[in-house]
DNA sequence: TGCTTAATTGAAGACTTCTTCAATTAAGCA
DNA sequence: TGCTTAATTGAAGAAGTCTTCAATTAAGCA
C-alpha cells in the first residue's frame, strides 16, 4: 500500500508548519474552549475576514478543524481531541522553554500577552 | 517591565515554524537520542554540509540547541529536556491523527518511514 | 425579487524561506 | 608551512507563504 508515501519526517515538518502562524494558534485555541463562530472568531481576533477565511482554509485543507454552517452563520470546530492535546502539550512545553530564556521572558510576565 | 512584548501567540508560531522542516525535524530527533556530531549527522541525514549547517543555525539562533567542539569535530545537543518532550509530545500526537487520516495512513504503515 | 450580512475565493505583489554555490575559518597532521 | 577534512558563511535565484483587494456565493428578511 505504499504509492505516493510521505516520510514521517515530512508529515511531521508540515503539520508544524501549518501550526505556525499566529493568527492559526490563536483560533486553535479559541477552538478548544469550544466551536465557535466565524463572526466570532472575528470578533476575537479583529482581523479582516478574508484575512481569517484564508488562514481558516489553510486549516480546513489540513484537517485539523471541520466548519458546519448553522443558519446565517458558519461554525468552526476542531476535528478532534487530540489537537487540544497538541496545544496542551505545546503551551506547557513553551511557556516552561521561554521561561528560561531571557529575551523572551517579558512576554510571560506582560497581562496582555495572555493564551 | 513590558519593552518589546512578543505576544504569547506570535513566541508560539514563531517556534511551531522553526519546527517546520524535515531536516530540522530529524536533526531533533537525532538529538533527542543522544549529542551527534555534525559529520554524524551528515552521514545519518544525507544532505550537503552546507544546507545542513544552514538548518543548524536556525535551530541555534532559536536557542533550541547547542554547539560544541569536540576537536576536529563539532558536536551539537538538546539545549533542554523540554525540547525532547516537546519531541515525544509531538511524535505521539502525530501519530495518533495521521492514523485517522487515509491519505497519509501509507506513511506509518511503510517501513522506511520510521521516526 | 432585491437588500443586507456572513463567509469564501482567486489573483497580484510583497515578503520569507530554501537551496545551492563559491569562499572562508578552524583543526589535525605530515 | 602546506595539505586535508570539518564546518560555517554570504549571496543569488527559486519557491513558497502572507496580505490585500475585488468579486462571488449563500442565507435571512423585507
Amino acid at each position: 500500500m505504499p504509492g505516493v508515501t510521505v516520510p514521517l519526517y515530512q508529515a511531521k515538518a508540515e503539520f508544524f508548519r501549518m501550526l505556525g502562524h499566529p493568527v492559526r494558534i490563536r483560533v486553535l485555541e479559541l477552538l478548544g474552549e469550544a466551536p465557535t463562530s466565524v463572526k466570532d472568531l472575528l470578533s476575537d481576533i479583529g482581523i479582516e475576514a478574508s484575512s481569517l477565511s484564508q488562514q481558516l482554509a489553510v486549516l480546513r485543507r489540513a484537517g485539523i478543524v471541520v466548519s458546519a454552517r448553522d443558519g446565517g452563520q458558519v461554525v468552526y470546530a476542531l476535528a478532534g481531541p487530540d489537537v487540544a492535546d497538541l496545544m496542551r502539550a505545546a503551551r506547557r512545553i513553551l511557556t516552561e522553554m521561554l521561561a528560561g530564556q531571557a529575551e523572551l521572558r517579558a512576554a510571560l510576565l506582560d497581562a496582555d500577552t495572555a493564551a
